[in-house]
RNA sequence: GCCAGCGUGGCGGAAUUGGUAGACGCAGUGGACUCAAAAUCCACCGGACCAUAAAUCCAUGCGGGUUCGAGUCCCGCCGCUGGCACCA
C-alpha cells in the first residue's frame, strides 16, 4: 500500500521521529486518564466548541473531516490552556439513507450496519488524536437520544406547529416505494428510478408538515445578532425570500369567485391586461368555458407529468392556455381574460398573478407569444424587453406622474380603502415536510384512531422505539416499511376504539436539529438528562450558545435553517435562554485531489486519512492540513507538501533530541537573548491567528521561530 | 438571469488598518558532508537589462480613476468557483 504514497523515504527517519509509537502511546493515556473531559466547573469561563457531526457512511473518514476537526481541536486546546472549561464533543448522525438501503439488500437490521460503521469513524477519529470528550459521545439512532427528538416533536405538535397535510410524494409503482429526490433521475424530461429506471410519478400523501414559515420573521432578524460567513446570511435570507408587496382581487365574470393575486408591483395595476393562474390553481375547473376545456385539461395533464426539472429548465418557451374566462379589472372594471401557464408557480404567493407585460419580463415573453396585448403605464423603452426600472407612471389614472415607491405607496392605499386589497407580505420559504416514507428512523409518536382523531403520546411514553421487522423491503404500498410491523403497529384504546400508529418516520435532519443539546444533557453513562429538569436547564444556560461552530457549507440552508427554527420554539417555550444556536459559524472550504478535481473514486485521486496516519502520521496530517491555505478555501491536495509539514515536525524534533536519543545540548535554561525578539512576534502571530482561524500564517511563524532557534 | 466570493511567481499561498509585493512551504539550482547516494545543513530562487553585481525599469486578470503612495479604495470589462433559479 504505501509504496505510492511515499514520495521520501521516511523509513530510517522512523527509528528518530517515530511518529507510530509516539502517538499510540499518547492516544491511549488521553482515552484512559480522560485527559479531554469537560470540567463542569463553573468557577471557570465556558467555551463549547463543536463539529458538525458526520454520517458514518461505509466509506468511513475522508481527508475532508479531519480539517474541520482539527481546527476546532486547536481552539478547544488553546482555549483550555487559557483557563476556560471546554466542552468539545463528537457523535453521529446515525439515521440516513444508505443504512436503509444496506438492509433491504441484505435483510439485516439497519442498526448493525450503522453500528460497525460507528466503531469504524470513531477509531479514525481517535488515531488523528483530537481532544473530544468522549463521555459526551451521542448518535441520533440510539432510543435515548431519539426519546428527546419525539418529546421536542410533541412541544412543535402542542404549539401547532406540526399538522398533516396532503403532499405530493414520488411514487414508484414497480420498486413498490416512494422515492427521495435523489433516487430519481430525469430520462428524457421523465422521472425515473436511479435504480432499474422506472417510471416515478407524483402522488398525493397524507404527511406531517412542521410550519417553519410561521418563523420566517424571526429567522430572519435572527441573522442581525450572529457572526456568520455573509454568504451564508444572504443564503438564508434568499432561502426565506421575504418580498412587501400587495395582494389584489380580480373578480371572475359570472362566477362568485375572486381570484386574489400577489404582486410586489402594485403600482403597475392599470397595465395588467390579462390574469395567470398556476395550472394547478382550484379554480381552474370551475371557471373554465365548455369550449376550452379539452385544452385546459391537456395542458393541465402536461404540466403534471413534467419533471420539476423540466418545467423550471425550459423556461425560455412560455406555455400556458387561455381557460375562455375573464376577470374584472379591480379599479377600471375592464375585462381581462383567464390564462393558465406553468410559470406561474401554485407554491408561491397566491398561485395567480395580475400580468403587466410591459413592465415584467416573464409577462412579456408570454404576451408576444400568446399575442396578448401590451399596455405601457411607466415611461421608458419597451421595444424589446419589458420595462422594470424606476420611471414616471403614465396611462395610470390617479398615480400619473408619480415614481415607483410613491405609486405603489398610493396605489394601496386606495385599494385598503375600497376593500380591493391590501398590502401582503410573502415568503420563498415553504413548510417543512417531515415525514419519510422510510424505516430507519425516528418514528412519530402519534396514533391515528378509526375514529379519525389523533393522539400525541405523552413524554412518560417514550421513547417509541423502531419495531423489528422480517424484512426490509418496501411495503408495496405508498405507506413505510413500518406498516408491516403489524404487532406494533395497531393498537387499541381502553374503550375499545382501534389505532394504527405513525408509518412515516422522521427525516434524517430531525436528529442533527437538537445535537448540539444532546451533548450538554448526555450524562456520560448512555443516558440524558431530562430537557426540563433543573439539572438540565442549569446546564443549558451555562453551556449555549456554541461559541464557534465549523462545518462544510452544504448545510447552509438546510441544517442550519432547521435547528434555529427548533431552537426558536425551544426559545418560546423557555427551555433555552438565548435566541440563536450558534454564535459563530465557519465554514472549511473542500480538499481537492491532486489534479485539482473534485475527490473521487472514479478520478481516482482519493485521499485516505488512514494511509496518511500510518505513513506519516496524524501530527503530519494536521500540521499539513492546517498550512495548505486559509480555512474556508477550497485547495488542492499535494503530496510533497505533506511531506513537507513531516519535514518541519523532524526539524522541531532533531531540535530537542540528539540521533542518540538524548535531550539536545540547545535545550537550555536560560532565555536566550537572540530569540527575545522572535519569540514575542511569534506569541503575538500565534496568539491572534488562532482567534481568527487563520492556521496557515500561524504555522509559518511558528516555522520562522524554528528556523531562527537553528540559527542561534 | 440573480446573489455571494475569488483572480498575486513554476505550484500552495503571505501582505490583518492604503505604506518595502511575493512571508512561510513545495518544486528547482548551487555548495558542504559522503567512496557514492539518501537524509541533513548553508545559500540562491518573479521578469527585463547584465559575464556578475549594483543601479534602473516592468510586474498582483484587463482598461480607466482617486491618492504623495493602490494587490488593497472607486467605475467599467473579462474569467473562475459556490449558491439560487419563472418566487410575480
Amino acid at each position: 500500500m504505501d509504496a505510492f504514497l511515499f514520495s521520501r523515504k521516511i523509513k530510517e527517519v522512523v527509528t528518530m521521529y517515530n511518529h507510530r509509537k509516539i502517538e499510540k502511546k499518547w492516544q491511549e493515556y488521553w482515552l484512559k486518564n480522560k485527559t479531554f473531559k469537560t470540567l463542569d466547573d463553573d468557577s471557570k469561563p465556558k467555551y463549547y466548541v463543536l463539529d458538525m457531526f458526520p454520517y458514518p457512511s461505509g466509506q468511513g473518514l475522508h481527508v475532508g473531516h479531519p480539517e474541520g476537526y482539527t481546527a476546532t481541536d486547536i481552539v478547544a486546546r488553546m482555549k483550555r490552556m487559557q483557563g476556560y472549561d471546554v466542552l468539545h464533543p463528537m457523535g453521529w448522525d446515525a439515521f440516513g439513507l444508505p443504512a436503509e438501503q444496506y438492509a433491504i439488500k441484505t435483510n439485516n437490521h439497519p442498526g448493525i450496519f450503522t453500528t460497525q460503521n460507528i466503531n469504524t469513524f470513531r477509531k479514525q477519529i481517535q488515531s488523528l488524536g483530537l481532544s473530544y470528550d468522549w463521555d459526551r459521545e451521542l448518535s441520533t439512532a440510539d432510543p435515548n437520544y431519539y426519546k428527546i427528538t419525539q418529546y421536542i416533536f410533541t412541544l412543535l405538535y402542542k404549539k401547532g406547529l406540526a399538522e398533516v397535510r396532503e403532499v405530493d410524494v414520488n411514487w414508484c409503482e414497480e420498486l413498490g416505494t416512494v422515492l427521495a429526490n435523489e433516487e430519481i433521475v430525469n430520462e428524457n424530461g421523465r422521472m425515473v428510478s436511479e435504480v432499474g429506471g422506472f417510471p416515478v410519478v407524483k402522488r398525493p400523501m397524507k404527511q406531517w408538515v412542521l410550519k417553519i414559515t410561521e418563523y420566517a420573521d424571526e429567522l430572519l432578524e435572527g441573522l442581525e445578532e450572529i457572526d456568520w460567513p455573509l454568504g451564508i446570511k444572504d443564503m438564508q435570507r434568499n432561502w426565506i425570500g421575504k418580498s412587501i408587496g400587495a395582494s389584489i382581487n380580480f373578480p371572475v365574470k359570472d362566477h362568485d369567485l375572486t381570484i386574489e393575486v400577489f404582486t410586489t408591483r402594485a403600482d403597475t395595476l392599470f397595465g395588467a391586461t390579462y390574469v395567470v393562474l398556476a395550472p394547478e390553481h382550484p379554480f381552474v375547473e370551475q371557471i373554465t368555458t365548455p369550449d376550452c376545456k379539452a385544452q385546459v385539461d391537456e395542458y393541465r395533464n402536461q404540466s403534471k407529468a413534467k419533471t420539476d426539472l423540466e418545467r423550471t429548465e425550459l423556461n425560455k418557451e412560455k406555455t400556458g392556455v387561455f381557460t375562455g374566462a375573464y376577470a374584472y379589472h379591480p379599479i377600471t372594471k375592464e375585462l381581462l381574460p383567464i390564462w393558465i401557464a406553468d410559470y406561474v408557480l401554485i407554491s408561491y404567493g397566491t398561485g395567480a398573478v395580475m400580468a403587466v407585460p410591459a413592465h415584467d419580463q416573464r409577462d412579456y415573453e408570454f404576451a408576444k407569444k400568446h399575442n396578448l396585448p401590451i399596455k405601457q403605464v411607466v415611461e421608458g423603452d419597451i421595444s424589446k424587453q419589458a420595462f422594470v426600472d424606476d420611471g414616471i407612471h403614465i396611462n395610470s389614472d390617479f398615480l400619473n406622474g408619480l415614481n415607483n415607491q410613491d405609486a405603489i405607496n398610493k396605489v394601496i392605499e386606495y385599494l385598503e380603502a375600497h376593500n380591493l386589497g391590501k398590502k401582503t407580505i410573502k415568503y420563498k420559504l415553504r413548510d417543512w415536510v417531515f415525514s419519510r416514507q422510510r424505516y430507519w428512523g425516528e418514528p412519530f409518536p402519534v396514533i391515528h384512531w378509526e375514529d379519525g382523531t389523533i393522539t400525541i403520546l405523552d413524554k412518560s411514553e417514550l421513547p417509541l422505539e423502531l419495531p423489528e421487522l422480517s424484512d426490509y423491503k418496501p411495503s408495496k404500498s405508498i405507506e413505510g416499511p413500518l406498516s408491516k410491523a403489524k404487532d406494533w403497529l395497531e393498537v387499541t384504546r381502553a374503550d375499545g376504539v382501534k389505532g394504527r400508529r405513525e408509518t412515516n418516520t422522521m427525516p434524517q435532519w430531525a436528529g442533527s436539529c437538537w445535537y448540539y443539546i444532546g451533548y450538554i444533557l448526555n450524562k456520560g453513562n448512555g443516558e440524558f438528562l431530562d430537557l426540563e429538569s433543573e439539572e438540565a436547564q442549569k446546564r443549558l444556560e451555562k453551556w449555549l450558545p456554541v461559541d464557534l461552530y465549523i462545518g462544510g457549507s452544504e448545510h447552509a440552508v438546510g441544517h442550519l435553517l432547521y435547528s434555529r427554527f427548533w431552537h426558536k420554539v425551544l426559545y418560546d417555550y423557555g427551555l433555552v435562554k438565548c435566541k440563536e444556536p450558534f454564535k459563530r459559524l465557519f465554514n472549511q472550504g473542500m480538499i481537492l485531489g491532486e489534479n485539482n478535481e473534485k475527490m473521487s473514486k472514479s478520478r481516482g485521486n482519493v485521499i485516505n486519512p488512514d494511509d496518511i496516519v500510518f505513513s506519516h502520521g496524524a501530527d503530519s496530517l494536521r500540521l499539513y492540513e492546517m498550512f495548505m491555505g486559509p480555512l474556508e478555501a477550497t485547495k488542492p491536495w499535494s503530496t510533497t507538501g505533506l511531506d513537507g509539514a513531516r519535514r518541519f515536525l523532524e526539524r522541531v524534533w532533531r531540535l530537542y533530541v540528539n540521533e542518540d536519543h538524548t535531550l539536545s545540548a540547545k535545550i537550555v535554561d536560560q532565555d536566550n537573548k537572540d530569540l527575545e525578539k522572535v519569540y514575542h512576534q511569534t506569541v503575538k502571530k500565534v496568539t491572534e491567528d488562532y482567534e481568527t482561524l487563520n492556521f496557515n500564517t500561524a504555522i509559518a511563524q511558528m516555522m520562522i521561530f524554528i528556523n531562527e532557534a537553528y540559527k542561534s
